[in-house]
DNA sequence: TATGAATGAGGCTTCATTCAT
DNA sequence: AATGAATGAAGCCTCATTCAT
């Protein structure tokens, strides 16, 4: 019995990883990083406490890398071509492109605030935050220069903290928070 | 044992539990609540571990009562007189408050959102949150019906989205978020 | 009810941690230091795994300690006056107490033995190891200096081979060695 | 499957046996027996850690096969010839196997050390201890006995005495120790 | 009222060993 | 013969909570 190629073991391993990866978000989105044991973690990705670490070296490290992940997803929601927001419907779309995502990736939200927002956490993931968070404010403020705004940067975090508001509210309560009909009163904020 | 010394007794209580929650506030604003065990808000607070539990039947107790304290709080914030909101100038009177509140009181906010945002924290005050959160946008609803808004429960999300967003941008970065010039910026939406 | 006493409590602390110290030292002659537990400890120790942690803050601290308290008595033994060797009648005497201390601290120096020669452990202490095993050494060297030998470090080494020579066939067969002539013998060398 | 073949195969077979069993005792040198993994073993081996218990059954298993080969050694090393020792040259030959030995294997020894310091690993080696130990002894208290020491049996401790000495200091500072001229010092005893 | 020693459940992690391929 | 994914027991440690004083 031959032992088995190299592909099928790369094959087995990120399809494993992905499923204990995906089933933490969830998770964590439910109960918060420290309230989730590697316990309910393997648990509930349905694999053994001890293969956990043989895909994630420690608790953190399976944080790190979903913080990764999701960054990387949201660096490109907020600049997806990388050519920066040009004109006033670059801006729209902007916003049309977090209404979507916020919609259909509502887990990956939740996580994100149940995660984040806890200052232990942000501690362990202080290096990584700063870094990522630079690029898309950056954008959106060269938008505003541009446009000739009297405060870009003052404009900047108001969108920000629309952005924000939304997210929290809309996590918090998305059965009844109206997220579209909000969507459409910051448009015509920008309209 | 006379009333004199009683009525001694009790202020001393009083003060000892004040002294302790003030100081889990802090604590529970720098770390979180997962991240801080007993032993630490007892020693920051200065008693031992034993008397914690005389005030205290355990560490989700103290959590439920920092909260109602706080929420108190924010009530008193909200419609310090109940005699909701009667004209624009009360509106912005309102958004004023909020402004000056979030500034002198930093750390409560702090722990607010260090508390609020881990959901297992919320499952455990989600009764407490639902019944105080709603006599506030009841109030700022009927202001917004009163002054003909088209889709007065829509504004209320708006204003909540709003009122989340500085709070969360505020919070996480308070040296350089521009607070007063987004208070004003948002003022200017309703001017 | 009165709390107890400050002295009480330093009381109780000081009796428990030679309690357990005095049983690790016994369990790591007996098994060796990375084949004893925590657990184990404990349980011999006859106090909770927990309270193991109270008093030291690691198993690593413990073997610290241990390590510590034991040199301490070593050094004693091997100069108890400080007064270094001055002449023959000295250096006798120095193996003399070096024979009853053996003989009346064999569980010590099993343990010294189950634990020092371990690589493993000797990195955990290996600051400490040097630092201590400078001092005996040199007195000897002074005194081997003084007594006009050719080579004194060479007999300084030769000296120390035969305290680890008698330390170790002692310590692994302590009913058939025959501890006193051998050390009959050795006299015999520098008489 | 020709002879040739089964040949061939048992060939391949021993030698990747030895290369696990040779990687094994530098780890266990370096690092000791509890401290050193299967999986470090196997990658210090160049193996997968599965491949490891198709030559030994467990750990331990491979401790004690260790142990015998070293064992098997020693024996030749103390009496290559079996014809024990006949005369004072024969003695100091003897002594002189054990300098030249201990430092063409260096890393034999240092293992022997750090495995058999353990009292755990004693246990499990207790037996074979015993058995290996005797012969040696034997042959050089017989040659004491002929030579008319009034205590051969003491001067046979003495001797173990010396040797264990001098393998316990060379082993721990193989750079400094003066081995040679301790084994002249030795030599001078006898002479 | 007040202390801190004491407990034990549970958290994170390691590792010898098994197993499907 | 060979691989490495997978398991689970056991190890170290933390922490909310209890208890004797």
């Amino acid at each position: 019995m031959t032992p088995r190629t190299k592909e099928k073991f790369e094959e087995i391993r990120e399809s494993k990883r992905r499923k204990i990866i995906d089933s933490a978000i969830e998770c964590f989105a439910t109960k918060g990083y420290h309230a989730v044991s590697i316990s309910e973690l393997a648990a509930h990705a349905g694999v053994s406490k001890g293969l956990m670490y043989n895909y994630f070296s420690s608790k953190d490290e399976l944080l790190k890398t979903i913080f990764n992940e999701t960054m990387d997803q949201m660096l490109e929601l907020f600049d997806p071509d990388s050519k920066g927001l040009n004109e006033k419907n670059d801006l729209l779309m902007y916003l049309e492109r977090y209404y979507h995502h916020l919609k259909s990736n509502l887990i990956l939200w939740k996580m994100y605030m149940a995660i984040f927002s806890q200052p232990a956490v942000q501690q362990i993931l202080q290096k990584e935050i700063l870094e990522v968070s630079q690029k898309p404010l950056e954008i959106i403020g060269n938008y505003f220069k541009k446009e000739g705004f009297k405060h870009p940067e003052v404009e900047v975090a108001f969108l920000s903290t629309l952005f924000s508001g939304v997210l929290t509210e809309y996590i918090s309560d998305p059965d009844h928070y109206p997220l579209e009909q909000i969507m459409k009163r910051i448009l015509s904020i920008y309209s």
